[in-house]
DNA sequence: TAAGTGTACTAATATAAATAATACACTTAA
DNA sequence: TTAAGTGTATTATTTATATTAGTACACTTA
């Protein structure tokens, strides 16, 4: 289910977090599927248990995830992701939005160049 | 007309970045006006001439002052440095648009948001 | 051509990130 | 209630990266 590729030079919780992100877009775990354990996936790579535990608090972060202490991590639903990009995304823009009006862009402008835009 | 606060954690080039920036924003050093030279303002702060050459490089990335070779650093016109901020800034926008159609957002969604911003 | 300027390359050092070792705490089922 | 599963927190070690320094080079002007 998972690689760990000792070629890459990306860290290896990035890589198990990669991994994890494409699996549950693409379907091949479903929302509340149970993730491996911690420690089972730990020692199928022969890495340390951190490694993942940091991986997964990196999913849950993203909102791919959700934890149940005790009891394990599981597949958070598609819509419940989907709007937690979604609203992060937003946010950033209306962010950016606020900076851009301090260097003197105005409103319009701004909406103007978004109806410009193909798509 | 700059000093180095070693309590400060951040990195001394970075301290110089933040000073002249603040200087040329507030009109304490005007347009074309040649900058501290890379050897001087070193050795007047008793630091490496490479480590004014990386705050250099790094205002000069951002707009705030430009090079001639074998001359010297000088000021960049206030003008210039706004629309590039302009720029950069309205990239980041459109590029985080593209993004929240990915998602799903619409460009109706967004403009309705920004129309109910403050400001 | 000399004395100023910025630049590039390499090496040393300091800082931060990644990983591991270990002990703790929660949940469930026998 | 307890054992075996789960995630979590703390600390230490290792590794990678960022920062700074040493030094030599190249351009510009008087």
């Amino acid at each position: 289910m998972v690689v760990i590729d000792y070629k890459d030079t990306r860290p290896i919780y990035e890589q198990v977090v990669e991994r994890f992100k494409t699996l549950i877009l693409k379907g091949g775990l479903l929302p509340d599927e149970q993730m491996p354990s911690v420690r089972n996936l730990a020692m199928e790579l022969s890495i340390n248990p951190n490694t993942i535990q940091k991986a997964y608090a990196e999913l849950e972060r993203q909102g791919f995830i959700y934890t149940i202490k005790g009891r394990g991590n599981f597949v958070a639903g598609t819509e419940k992701l989907l709007s937690e990009k979604k609203k992060s995304c937003m946010e950033k823009i209306l962010e950016l939005v606020g900076e851009a009006m301090e260097y003197g862009i105005t409103r319009e402008e701004i909406i103007f160049s978004l109806q410009q835009m193909e798509g």
